[in-house]
DNA sequence: TATTTTAATCCAGTATAACGGAAAAAATTA
DNA sequence: TAATTTTTTCCGTTATACTGGATTAAAATA
């Protein structure tokens, strides 16, 4: 299968079965979003590649992305897909911010959504630069409390609370006495 | 602007974008593309839709997804998102199953990453049918003991252990004595 | 500042997306 | 089972995506 096949096989099956799934027959489609019978019949059957504004009309009277109709499915492979145990789990001691910081995400949700088990000494100040566009962190108190910094904005939690907050800005975390966190870093 | 007009000026900024943080000339994105200068610099200006396979060829060499080119963009509006403090933490009395479930994602990540602090009492069973295609959870043990199923695979875990599996299929949590979990459930 | 090199746009020709009507195939109804 | 209706595919025409060479504009060098 070449190349072109490969994405004009996907996005035909992928169609043909949006299309079903809302029980339209082509010429409802066509009239739904003005791409004619012919040219939706010959993209399920792969014997075209339709343009970019022809498809832009099909996902909004389909009421779908373009992510759904072209990219790459993500399936789990294994039911249980990974098991790590407290004694496998990444430690890391940052004696210079005073916190111990146990890695829960497994390597390839680097960059991805990032789960962090963090305990906190007295007086401990993690600070951190800004990551990447669009980066927010999902924060849960378990024990103590805490003072968490966004940008210029600041918030004062304590046990039991749960804050969000962008981390695309300079941020940080600040204790006064000991404390835990769980933090969930997603788009880092 | 008019419906076309959008996705196509769209495209255009998110190419540019692209083709200049990889630091390359239409002519060398040509190059490694396989699509022409010419084209390249008429999607950029919004003068051309190219077709479905012309950007599967373009989403190849510059190594990013029909996603980032083409979907709608999401984010924060502002540094401190939400602060939910422990009162205000929605919480659900299970009953049946013998728990106690501490909702700490937003409404609006239903079905997106929901995120749960759940209690068991002794002698807890908490099932789920099959959720969404895809459906993966991510389960950290704060306290206890457990056993997790998913489909048929079993998995025995204890204090401090993380545990991943698929919810796309029959899933379940059970206790012997009390413990408590975080729980993750990315693609709900 | 003039010259050279690189990057982007223009141009005319070719390939194919995209259309609407007609024909064929499939599904439904009497 | 035949007739009717609906759905899909075929067909020929038009519009536009796409090309590579030439030209123009911008950046780099002497």
């Amino acid at each position: 299968m070449t190349s072109r096949a490969e994405i004009t096989m996907r996005l035909a099956g992928r169609l043909k079965k949006e299309r079903a799934a809302k029980g339209l027959s082509l010429d409802a489609l066509a009239k739904l979003s003005g791409v004619s019978r012919s040219m939706l019949s010959q993209i399920e059957r792969g014997e075209s590649s339709p343009t970019v504004s022809s498809l832009w009309n099909l996902t909004r009277a389909l009421n779908v992305d373009f992510s759904s109709l072209l990219d790459q499915d993500m399936a789990p492979v294994s039911r249980i897909i990974d098991h790590m145990s407290d004694s496998q789990t990444p430690i890391f001691h940052n004696k210079e911010a005073g916190c111990i910081v146990r890695i829960l995400s497994p390597v390839e949700e680097a960059g991805g959504t990032e789960v962090y088990d963090i305990t906190f000494d007295k007086a401990a100040h993690l600070e951190s630069a800004p990551h990447k566009k669009g980066c927010v962190e999902h924060l849960t108190v378990l024990t103590g409390n805490l003072e968490v910094s966004s940008g210029t904005e600041r918030a004062q939690i304590s046990q039991g609370d749960t804050l969000r907050y962008a981390a695309d800005v300079n941020h940080s975390i600040k204790s006064k006495d000991e404390a835990r966190v769980l933090l969930i870093v997603k788009n880092a």
